[in-house]
DNA sequence: AATCTGTCTATTGTGGATAAAAGACAAAAC
DNA sequence: GTTTTGTCTTTTATCCACAATAGACAGATT
């Protein structure tokens, strides 16, 4: 094989969602913008979906024959691209696994353990280098530096530089800067998500997500913007692992965050690096109390 | 060919200035050691070596034969790896050639130009793009984002708070610390270069990244001191690249950083933050002066 | 007893091949 | 005259093969 085509499934499968809400789909550049694929895609989707008897194709006319069924769908662990399934085995391997500190990573074996190729896991390596958990030593193995104390302090070092300055910088914005209505979106979610928070709380985390990366954007610096990645994956994967108190820590940071949305509504500065600064501390020991 | 034998070629050079200076070499690993390399490289540089009658390998011994002459070594060109000749070229290319932002980048054509396979390119795009200067479209190729303006402020913006950052960790450094040594050796180097600074201002660049190097370590944080990999390629090959006023720029960056050490050596933080910022204020001034 | 060498194996670095996906261009349709 | 489609070309993503390099182990040497 050459490349997956996850691309092809991926959108094929949103396709399918698009074609259960109306009777006629649209022309093939539009249907590539709003599936994010080129007309290329596009085609194969539709030769295909006239494959199954699922619309009657011909030129212009895209008329849709039947409802999509389950069977139709491509099952969901192939539309995943070959960079996420590395991804995910790679942190399930050095979170959840005995993975002490200094442990070799060899690339044949990650392969193997993936059933992919070689280059693939190794430009993932790569990529995946700049989150500082691991190393390479030339012409030899990579080096595990493990999710230790010391990453997750040097982590929140560097974070709290940056978010303290991002969000001065956001106070600054002007008063139509779009980050405003966004904000006022973010905090309406974080509302209802609290007054029912004993049912939602799994879906902090997303939301944790949306909000720092918006603070971090009104930094307009590239690499603050880009630290954030390194932030995201961490937390990302820690609220996987880590589901001690989940309610209560989620129920606490909650507040925080309005607090903190309150103080950047304000358009104090002080107030603002005060409720950065407590919900920076609070996120800070929660993210040690998980590392033993 | 699979891989290219620079680490071979390399060594072998490095090691017909050790066989210069002895009338026998040391043991395999002994070898191995002080040229870097395992023994399988040592035993081909031995094996060469013998080749060319320039030692006699008789297990345990090994007698120099002759001195090595300059047709003994492999040329310069052969002994750069891989990667640094690919940045090479490619640095040339966005900073000399007309490279406007937007500019799309062929890894197939960059590949071409440079004699190496697509694989290499790829992955040196990888690593590179974490510099900020080019951007992934997934699928499709990449974008140059250009050296410009917004780039050298988003990237001093950086760099100035993790240099104050961490020359204020570095006054709080226990005197044994060999920082302190190592910074007392690059003073006397600063005076000497200042002493005869019109013969030698080229140098400056080197020690500039070495002083700083120093400084940024002393914060004890990886994502600091990675992040300086960014600083000092960009000034690397900006001062290659931008020569008007070198000397007189060189000998003011001297004289502040010797004010900018003393300041460092009384402890006294005020005084660091000072002279700190006023030779991060002139670096930066410097750097937007070269951008049109 | 420690170190070195001969030999063998394992792993990385790199080029090349190929399918998937993007994208260009002209003719066709509205 | 604009948008759409049919067709073709270009480029990326991925696998695979093989040489360079690292590294392991046992027997040889001091």
């Amino acid at each position: 094989m050459a490349k997956q085509n996850t691309v092809f499934k991926d959108a094929f499968n949103r396709c399918l969602t698009l074609l259960a809400e109306n009777s006629a789909l649209p022309s093939e550049p539009e249907l590539g913008q709003s599936l994010g694929v080129s007309r290329t895609t596009v085609r194969a989707i539709l030769a295909r979906c006239e494959e199954l008897d699922l619309i009657n194709w011909d030129k212009r006319r895209k008329t849709v024959l039947r409802r999509p069924e389950p069977s139709d769908y491509f099952p969901t662990e192939e539309t995943d691209s070959l960079a996420e399934r590395i991804e995910r085995t790679f942190m399930r391997r050095i979170l959840a696994g005995g993975a002490e500190p200094g442990m070799q990573i060899n690339e044949l074996e990650l392969a193997r353990e993936i059933g992919t190729g070689t280059t693939s896991v190794r430009e993932f390596l790569i990529r995946f280098s700049r989150f500082g958990l691991i190393e390479k030593r030339p012409n030899s193995h990579w080096v595990l530096k493990g999710f230790t104390r010391d990453f997750a302090l040097e982590l929140t070092e560097v974070r709290e530089m940056f978010e303290l300055r991002s969000a001065a910088r956001f106070v600054t914005l002007p008063e139509d800067d779009p980050a405003w209505e966004e904000l006022k979106q973010i905090e309406a979610v974080h509302r209802d998500m609290l007054a029912d928070v004993d049912n939602r709380y799994t879906e902090f985390s997303e939301l944790d997500e949306r909000f720092h990366l918006l603070v971090h954007k009104s930094s307009s610096n590239r690499f603050i913007v880009d630290f954030y990645d390194v932030i995201a994956i961490v937390f990302h994967y820690h609220y996987q692992w880590n589901k001690a108190n989940a309610r209560q820590r989620n129920a606490r940071a909650l507040e925080e965050h309005l607090d903190y949305i309150a103080a950047l509504q304000s358009r104090d500065p002080n107030q603002v690096e005060q409720a950065c600064r407590r919900h920076l501390q609070s996120a800070r020991e929660t993210l040690l109390q998980s590392i033993p």
